[in-house]
DNA sequence: AAGTCGTGTAGCACGAGAATGGACAAATAG
DNA sequence: CTATTTGTCCATTCTCGTGCTACACGACTT
């Protein structure tokens, strides 16, 4: 009985967006009375930079990951693994075609 | 007793470059009597490109990850991890100063 | 009703990073 | 020695995260 699978083949559901994730569940806790635009100030970057994070509309940047880490007291990795998985997911979809000429060997 | 630490502040060693990784280890397994202009034709990439990537002079990008994934039989995620670990490492010694300034909120 | 404040968006410019093709030097193999 | 392979460099193009500015909308205050 052979139980291994093609994880490339899954219809698996698209990755929710980092970015979205930290706006929905951790920003919530760290603004007690504070306004979004405090919370950009805090983080150093701009507010409409960290809306468009949460917005999904960019990546989780390292830099950005680095920075929402030590403001709610996390590990960057934690963000960035799930901009990887967000991103490959993307690409493999957007490579399907190209990735069929290429073989495996080994 | 409290043995929890704080990895930004380990002494630890930097990552690898992926790039350098693959170039080192798997790269001779898929070379039997190849060229490397013959790797990069099938991952579908230029020689230079290529190149760059094992001297670990760019990153391993997401596309990079998924083609060399594929020809090798490996899943993406690992390259682009280790790809995260060498980002990481980084950007928290060029943001340190930076960082001192965000509080931890929690 | 008028005004203030927080927020969601959009446009433009800038800079970093990634990839390519081409060209040439250096190293290695035959 | 000669030919192949490999290391490097350059100019160009493209993508993408970021900052700044400006504007619209809604809610609450005055």
């Amino acid at each position: 009985m052979e139980y291994r699978v093609d994880r490339t083949k899954l219809a698996k559901r698209p990755p929710i967006h980092p970015g979205v994730i930290f706006g929905d569940i951790v920003m919530p806790e760290l603004r007690k009375d504070r306004t979004i635009a405090d919370i950009a100030k805090l983080l150093g970057v701009s507010r409409a930079t960290l809306h468009r994070v949460m917005a999904g509309d960019v990546a989780v940047s390292v830099e950005m990951a680095v920075r929402i880490a030590k403001l709610s007291g996390g590990e960057p990795e934690l963000w960035l693994d799930l901009q990887t998985d967000y991103d490959t997911f993307k690409a493999r979809k957007r490579l399907a075609k190209e990735l069929e000429r290429i073989p495996t060997i080994g």
